[in-house]
RNA sequence: GGGGGUGUAGCUCAAUUGGUUAGAGCGCUGCCCUGUCACGGCAGAGGUUACGGGUUCGAGCCCCGCCACUCCCGCCA
């Protein structure tokens, strides 16, 4: 049975071998007299001919009776097509295999789906493929899309090994830290009412190992957080993980920039260039109003604080009073917005709490708008210079306090841009690469419910260190070492340099996240006793590794790049998990169900 | 938790304003076919219109509820 070539290895230099092929009946063309068999695996597929001339009559009957999908072994001799019958589409369409003999290694009945074309296989409802994904992982598209993760994960992990890391795992039975994402418990059956939880990400393990004398630390780490799902969101994924020991931010910023130019040119063949943009959080924020700018197209945000600060509109002028700012960006040919879509847009605008949403529409020659009886001669002026604007363009503007306004105006341009796209009037080359960092995020963010300061990032983010001092005097004015790294508007990674002295880190768990001293003991204790004893200077950084694949493969969705991924609901429609225990097991953890079943 | 979208044959989709027996392509079954490659031809089977109610003389279509999938907001240190 076993195989001689692959379904995508034969070519005229093989004329007159005898050859074994294993593999799946992609399609089945029978004429009557003759039957053609292409034979797939996951190489490619070769086309077999069954000619009954010269195979005994059962042989044929057997080939007559296969359908698509059959596992099949065929041995036969390869020969050059007869002229004119070649076929183009495929590698090995120049030759074809004569049947000598055919196993039936399995049959298979009609499938719920076609595998066989692509462009009807595409457009299969997600739900029937995820329920039967065996056969989803059959299609080129999806194979294709595996193929490149595995060889994207060798890729990182010989460029990481030549870097002089070591890949350590670091346990998924964890303890439950409160802080952070919603985790997954595990009952721990040795100790009625203890739980382990499953690691969002291994965060605390990796700096212990550079306490530990790692010094360079990488893992491709599964990690899991029960919060509500996306596209790019799974409850379990991949980081690739990584944690160095005596380095500074600009290390790190080195190190991912090879691992990325290493992983672009082994899955695309591009060379990227390097180093990253760096765009301050400010800057993001000021230029895209997003701290992941999508920096392929303009239509970049302009502050008109300073020309409206006296303005009659009390809109504005009122805003800026309140210390406040004015933006506007312009959509350059978007006047032809429709109502809804304005409307659309006036929805983002008050998601943000905003009242509603200024816009000029420039047509004919004319500012159609509500607001433009206004402004003086001279803000339209300011206008018109800064925007530059010309005829077909929308204007439109925030006035909020610095943040919101930014982040109404980085929402409307994302959409403003998916609507330009839509009508071509904005293309974006599909090969195009727009790599950066955003550095400078403020350490800490103040929750207005609670009253409260919270870690940006997490609370093991070193600050800047001219900043320290203002940890307790002034926490909003004091910079994180922390980085993010962004492709296209994706946020493809973050990380920082660690706070690795102890008294420091006291002081942000005590002082400013106002974590009681006992708490801070139960909790990390152990992160602070391991300080104690010699912690080098270190930082990290985590990738994420499905959203990676998604952008290589061109996918908007990272299940189209994990094998069994689960849906918006976290189930698994093929095993269809999760499911309900016996009382047995319930039992033996100590645990007993107090929701109601559903009907 | 909230908002939007989708759900009709195994698959992908139609079905005018609420109006006859819910159609098509692919797949499936049977027959024919010796150079096809999305083979072709003829014939046929296949439907709880996701599910449960309601309005109506009459519902795939309107109303209420509910389920699943999906996108987004919240959430994701």
């Amino acid at each position: 049975m076993k195989r001689t070539h692959h379904c995508n290895e034969l070519r005229p230099s093989h004329i007159g071998q005898i050859v074994t092929l294993t593999g799946w009946v992609h399609s089945r063309r029978d004429l009557g007299g003759l039957i053609f068999i292409d034979i797939r695996d996951r190489e490619g597929r070769t086309q077999t001919v069954f000619d009954p001339s010269d195979l005994p009559k059962e042989l044929f009957e057997k080939a007559a009776a296969l359908r698509s999908e059959c596992v099949v072994s065929i041995t036969g001799k390869v020969r050059q097509r007869p002229a004119g019958t070649n076929n183009s589409k495929i590698p090995t369409g120049e030759v074809e295999v004569m049947t000598q003999s055919l196993e039936v290694l399995n049959m298979a009945e009609p499938l719920p789906f076609q595998i066989d074309d692509p462009e009807a296989a595409a457009k299969v409802a997600e739900e029937t493929r995820l329920q039967y994904r065996y056969l989803d992982l059959r299609r080129p598209e999806m194979a294709r899309n595996l193929k490149l993760r595995s060889k994207v994960a060798i890729a990182t992990r010989q460029f990481m090994d030549e870097q002089g890391f070591l890949e350590v795992e670091t346990p998924t039975l964890f303890k439950s830290t409160p802080e952070g994402a919603r985790e997954f418990l595990v009952p721990n059956r040795r100790e009625p009412g203890t739980f382990y939880a499953l690691p969002q990400s291994p965060q605390q393990f990796k700096q212990i190992l550079m306490v530990g004398g790692i010094e360079k630390y990488f893992q491709l780490a599964r990690c899991y957080r029960d919060e509500d799902l996306r596209a790019d969101r799974q409850p379990e994924f991949t980081q690739v993980d990584i944690e160095m020991s005596f380095i500074e931010r600009e290390d790190i910023y080195n190190l991912i920039e090879g691992l990325l130019q290493r992983v672009w040119k082994t899955a695309l063949g591009m060379d990227i260039p390097t180093p990253f943009k760096r765009l301050r959080f400010e800057e993001a924020l000021n230029r895209y109003g997003i701290d992941k700018p999508d920096t392929r197209f303009g239509m970049e945000l302009v502050d008109f604080t300073e020309e409206f600060k006296a303005s009659t509109f009390k809109v504005f002028s009122g805003a800026i009073a309140n210390g406040g700012v004015v933006k506007a960006l312009n959509a350059k040919g978007l006047a032809s917005a429709t109502q809804g879509q304005i409307e659309t847009m006036t929805e983002y605008a008050k998601s943000f709490g905003a009242k509603g949403l200024a816009f000029i529409k420039v047509e004919n020659g004319e500012w159609k708008s509500p607001i433009v009886k206004f402004f003086s001669d001279a803000e339209k002026a300011a206008l018109t210079s800064k925007l530059k604007i010309e005829e077909g363009d929308l204007i439109l503007f925030a006035a909020d306090q610095w943040l919101n306004a930014c982040e109404i105006l980085g929402k409307i341009r994302l959409y403003c841009a998916d609507v330009l796209k839509g009508q071509g009037k904005l293309t974006i080359d599909p090969n195009r690469f727009d790599f950066l960092w955003v550095v400078d995020f403020p350490l800490l963010g103040f929750d207005r419910e609670q009253s409260r300061w919270y870690s940006s990032h997490h609370p093991f983010t070193a600050p800047v260190a001219e900043d320290i001092s203002f940890l307790k005097t002034d926490p909003k004015r004091v910079r994180g070492q922390h980085y993010d790294v962004v492709v296209n508007g994706v946020e493809l990674g973050g990380g920082s340099i660690r706070i690795h002295q102890p008294e420091v880190q006291k002081t942000v768990f005590e002082d400013v996240l106002q974590i009681s001293p006992e708490e801070t003991k139960l909790r990390f204790g152990y992160m602070l006793d391991a300080f104690k004893y010699g912690a080098p200077p270190h930082g990290g950084i985590a990738l994420g590794f499905d959203r990676l694949i998604a952008i290589l493969c061109n996918t908007p969705s990272i299940r189209d790049v994990i094998a069994f991924p689960k849906t918006a609901k976290g189930v698994d429609l093929m095993t269809d998990s999760p499911t309900t225990v016996s009382s047995k097991q319930l039992r033996e953890l100590y645990l007993e169900v107090k929701a109601q079943k559903k009907e």
